[in-house]
DNA sequence: CCCTGGTAGTTTTTT
DNA sequence: ACTACCAGGG
């Protein structure tokens, strides 16, 4: 096998297959390359067959290249490889072994966030919790976090240390009921209730441990406990684990990362072979530099090498702006020009730090015509439309899925209302059945009106009917059958609104998908269909080459690299993100979500801000984010484009001016400044008298005051307009406080 | 008993 | 923007 594609470095990770191996290094340093080429060495050395060799990666799409990848290095299909996420790996592995939990059969149903969360609403309601002391949303983060931990709820139960935990714990095991009566797994289950599997029947591990001779993560940094426990597992006997990753990388902490599996491995594995990868082969040094600069503010970090053979290119644009409007035709104009340049669109991304962002760039971006697609967000199978086709299929698949039922027992309305619904509820509890069998059951007795009764037995005359057909029908067939059966599209028709007419269109792009799904499988049944969609994301299908701008997170784009990088809304407030005050870690962590977006960029890299946008409606003024003043002057060019078009300057595109540019019809006019003062335009669309406005109001933020109680202190953000004007102000003593602007005697100083 | 439309409070990031 | 809750009409 040639390995001339590969530095010195590379080549030894590459080469040296037995054993642990840790590689840690930082972007663009050919991590990914490496574990690539490993895969394939270790095939072409005849060290294990494809399907002998288990690698890890963060997102589907991953998997795939690398598969891919793999399969073109060695000429050989690639197709038995066990290349996926953990998640993807561990449904394969569940669907083959679950029963011997006893609790389980192999055709559960995957509940995703959204099901989850309803599956912990009527958790709380058999309780007789209330949903306002017991927040869903954020029993959820706690469950899910427990099981990222690997606790069970007894074990859950034992950590807890107040009685808010304990009821926490009380939740969980009763969700957990929840889930097994209703053959579901969600998403965290699916690692967990291996890793249980593992542990309770060390047969079935030992045929894994045999199965898998060597075993290969990426994007070590952002595994959690239970990956952690899964890997170890797998490997105990061979200890033939690659493990490859960034500390500064590290940015899902959140959802239960733990850098320390990365740190610590030498001493899970003593006897670990660690190799350093210093050399960037992806960006220009300018951007090298400046996020190296960035991260290197990180005082829990140990210092790292990383250089590049490559020109200076250009300079980081640090662009200023008046709003989000403003930064998103700035972006845009930029992108338009550089198309006229002969750059075509696929080379351009667009990150920021929430997906509400996304809004704005995509109403802009249609205004110019530019083609784009934003991945992440809203999934096109999370689109309500979507899912209720989607529960019928569930709920065919599996008549136990409660959530499913709830979810489409009255879509489309056949008026079948709360008081019904809580009735069979509470018929289901109290005889143990799942909603469907109760629902059955149910319209026997006289709890409901004949008339009401007459309905549900409509309903369930439905989905039997249903039922039936799918034994003999392909998915895309059903499909045909459940719109037919529930009228779901005379239904959207009769809605007659641009609303519904778009869920119209989305059901077509779902037959289409169905269709395509028939033709390229060849066992396309129902249920292959479901595990399909309930692992993939649209991020997984992009495909680089596609022309159009790609719009995402900054979360989303770890992996990827553009040649043309916008990031936005790089504000206080924003990115770094906080509501109220950022502790230490979570600082960092937004730190290297930003060292992670910066080195994304192989060309050149924008990254803006705006004075004031508008986050629910309220107007919200912030800072330029700190991470801005972390780059050293001598690698950026600042540009401010806050108050006229004129200043010309030089764009990076040969020789073009730099600026807006012009609107291709008049934005309509927006709200009120905070004086409520109509903001004018000038005839070409540009909002010039704001900036004065702004700094003749006596709450914008940089301003110091002095507060009658804390002292002084400078304002860090405003946001409400009028008599709910509310301003955070960071005294001087290091405390941060937020108040309603009328209520407070402050003086300016 | 159900449906609709209005209002109020609020969400970071995702396999 | 998206959900949750309430009032009032059918
Ligand atoms: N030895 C090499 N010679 C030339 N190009 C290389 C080499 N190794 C990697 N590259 C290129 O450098 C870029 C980054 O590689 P890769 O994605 O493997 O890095 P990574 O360390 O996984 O990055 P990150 O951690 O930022 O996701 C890719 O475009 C890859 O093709």
């Amino acid at each position: 096998m040639k390995l001339t594609e590969l530095n010195e470095r590379q080549r030894e990770a590459v080469e040296n297959l037995e054993g642990p191996l840790l590689v840690v290094a930082g972007a663009g340093s050919g991590k990914t390359r490496v574990l690539t080429y490993r895969i394939a060495n270790l095939i072409d050395q005849k060290k294990a067959r494809p399907n002998e060799i288990l690698a890890v990666t963060f997102t589907n799409k991953a998997a795939r290249e690398m598969k891919e990848r793999v399969q073109k290095i060695l000429s050989l299909p690639s197709d038995q490889l066990w290349v996926s996420t953990f998640h993807s790996s561990c449904v394969k592995i569940l669907r083959r072994e679950i029963e011997v939990l006893g609790t389980y059969t192999p055709a559960f149903t995957i509940y995703d966030e959204q099901d989850q969360l309803s599956a912990i609403k009527k958790t709380l309601k058999e309780l007789n919790w209330d949903e306002k002391v017991i927040h869903p949303r954020a029993a959820q983060s706690r469950i899910s976090h427990a099981k990222n931990c690997g606790l069970t709820p007894e074990k859950f139960l034992k950590k807890a240390l107040s009685s808010y935990d304990e009821k926490m714990a009380e939740l969980y095991k009763r969700y957990q009921a929840i889930l097994q009566k209703a053959n579901a797994l969600d998403f965290d289950d699916l690692l967990l209730l291996t890793v249980q599997l593992f542990q309770k029947h060390p047969n079935i591990l030992e045929k894994y441990q045999n199965l898998f001779k060597y075993c290969l993560v990426d994007e070590y940094q952002d595994t959690n406990h239970i990956q952690y426990l899964f890997m170890k597992l797998l490997v105990d006997k061979h200890h033939n684990i690659c493990v490859v990753g960034d500390e500064d990388q590290s940015i899902y902490s959140w959802r239960g990362a733990d850098i320390s599996n990365i740190l610590s491995f030498e001493k899970d594995f003593p006897k670990a072979k660690v190799i350093k990868l210093e050399q960037n082969y992806r960006s220009t040094k300018n951007i090298i530099e400046a996020a190296s600069a960035v991260v290197s503010h990180n005082k829990s970090r140990k210092p790292k090498k990383l250089w590049t053979q490559r020109e200076e290119g250009a300079s980081l644009h640090l662009v200023q702006l008046e709003d989000e409007y403003h930064e998103a035709r700035f972006v845009v104009g930029e992108i338009s020009k550089a198309l006229e340049a002969g750059i075509s669109l696929n080379q351009f991304s667009i990150f920021y730090r929430t997906n509400a962002q996304s809004r704005v760039f995509e109403e802009i971006l249609r205004q110019y015509t530019i083609a784009y697609k934003i991945y992440g967000g809203m999934n096109f199978y999370n689109r309500s439309e979507i899912k209720d086709i989607m529960a019928y299929f569930r709920l065919l698949s599996n008549p136990k899925d409660d959530v499913s039922f709830l979810r489409i027992i009255n879509v489309p309305t056949r008026g079948i209302g709360k008081t019904t619904v809580d009735k069979i509820e509470l018929y289901s509890h109290e005889n143990n059945l799942p909603f469907l069998e109760a629902a059955q059951k149910i319209i026997q007795g006289d709890t409901l009106n004949a008339g009401t009764a007459k309905k549900i037995l409509d309903f369930i005359g439905i989905i039997q009917e249903l039922r039936q057909k799918k034994e003999e029908l392909n998915p895309q067939a059903l499909y045909h059958a459940v719109l037919d059966k529930t009228q779901y599209s005379h239904f959207l028709k009769g809605e007659d609104t641009i609303e519904s007419l778009s869920r119209l269109e989305n059901l077509e792009e779902l037959d289409s998908a169905l269709g395509e799904f028939v033709k390229q499988k060849r066992e396309a049944t129902l249920e292959t269909y479901l595990e399909e969609i309930s692992l993939i994301s649209d991020l997984d299908s992009m495909d680089e080459n596609e022309d159009h701008v790609k719009l995402m997170t900054l979360h989303a784009a770890k992996g990827l690299e553009f040649p043309y990088v916008f990031m936005v809304g790089v504000e206080e407030g924003l990115f770094p993100h906080s509501r109220g005050e950022l502790d230490f870690e979570d600082m960092e962590e937004e730190r290297r979500l930003c060292y992670v977006g910066m080195t994304r960029a192989k060309e050149a890299l924008y990254m803006s801000h705006a004075n004031s946008r508008r986050i629910h409606g309220s107007p919200q003024y912030n800072l330029p984010s700190r991470f801005l003043d972390e780059i050293p002057e001598e690698f950026v060019k600042r540009i401010d484009l806050r108050r006229r078009v004129g200043n010309r300057r030089l764009s990076v595109w040969a020789g073009g001016a730099e600026g807006e540019a012009p609107s291709p019809r008049p934005e309509r006019m927006r709200g009120r400044t905070m004086e409520g003062v109509l903001r004018r335009q000038d005839p070409e669309g540009y909002e010039w008298d704001f900036d004065q406005r702004v700094s003749d109001n006596p709450f914008s933020p940089g301003i110091r005051l002095r507060h009658p109680h804390f002292g002084s202190g400078v304002i860090c953000r405003v946001e409400g307009q009028e008599e709910n004007l509310k301003v955070t102000i960071k005294f001087d003593n290091g405390a941060i406080k937020k108040f309603l602007a009328t209520q407070t005697q402050f003086e300016r100083i």
